[in-house]
DNA sequence: CGGGTCATTATGGGATATCATGGGAATTCA
DNA sequence: TGAATTCCCATGATATCCCATAATGACCCG
């Protein structure tokens, strides 16, 4: 389905490298693409995705006013990404940018979330996990309409 | 009918793992589908499901504000899930994270209800049982509205 | 109807492969 | 030439494969 799923923690060595989770990596080698991270917009953690979704951003920014503030703000994360090459082990270099601005201490949370990833400090995320576990709980879970899928191309 | 019904106790090994009950594994098999898992978002159980059910959750998240409370919460279901492999004889491996969530000790009750399945704690589905039969009989059932089903191709 | 055979399933254990991870050697780049 | 990066190999832990066994139920045939 290649889809990026659960969750991985992995260590980062002392020359910054991390395995990137085999799964995830099987995921982008399926499809040939390679890995691009960068600084999320909203939280203090890393996106990875593939291509097609830096392509999704781009052409989503295009259809704006290029001249615009939102424009601007949202080209920040562009140009924070970058093309990791994964080497012969399936470990990336973690630049130190990047470690610093997730709080990265030693190990890392990889978190899949269907089409991108997002990489965490272990613990901020265990307690993101529990927040919205709580919420759901209390407030219920989002609508999620079962049921029949729509044919493709149908509305 | 490719739907997961009725309940099957099976035990975990040392290793963690467990087989999944054989009729399930034709329901995935005659679908060519491979097996997702992942912790419910309101009951310590976890839920079994087909890739349907999964890409209904990442299209549902694509639709919405990916930076909404509601997309979040959505998230948290498929950072927990895994796609599971079916070694040769049928078993699974439950990862530590899964057996621990679900309480597990030993053995495992799976719960099918049509389009997915749960697995439990034997005791606490019993429990639920009883006490669901219980409001049945005191409270009355809900409605329960079985329309046809449209001929296929129909709309 | 009874008894035996076979297929299916759940389960256990040992062998093998995969993965994450650490460290050193080689290479690149400035 | 020094620092950073990439490649290569070693290792332990874990996951996966393969075979054996037991229990169950389906099936067939006398």
């Amino acid at each position: 389905m290649d889809l990026f799923l659960s969750t991985y923690e992995n260590r980062i060595d002392g020359k910054g490298r991390i395995s990137v989770p085999a799964s995830y990596r099987a995921v982008l080698e399926r499809n040939r693409s390679p890995l691009y991270i960068f600084k999320s917009l909203t939280h203090a953690c890393l996106e990875g995705c593939g291509p097609e979704r830096i392509s999704q951003i781009v052409d989503a920014i295009d259809q704006m006013d290029s001249l615009s503030e939102e424009a601007e703000i949202l080209q920040t994360m562009l140009f924070s990404a970058q093309e990791m090459k994964i080497d012969s082990d399936g470990r990336m270099l973690l630049p130190a940018e990047f470690i610093e601005f997730a709080g990265l201490d030693g190990t890392a949370l990889f978190s899949g979330i269907g089409r991108s990833f997002q990489i965490w400090r272990p613990d901020q995320h265990q307690r993101r996990e529990a927040d919205f576990r709580e919420r759901a709980t209390k407030q219920g879970v989002p609508r999620l309409t079962l049921g029949r899928r729509p044919e493709p191309g149908e509305r």
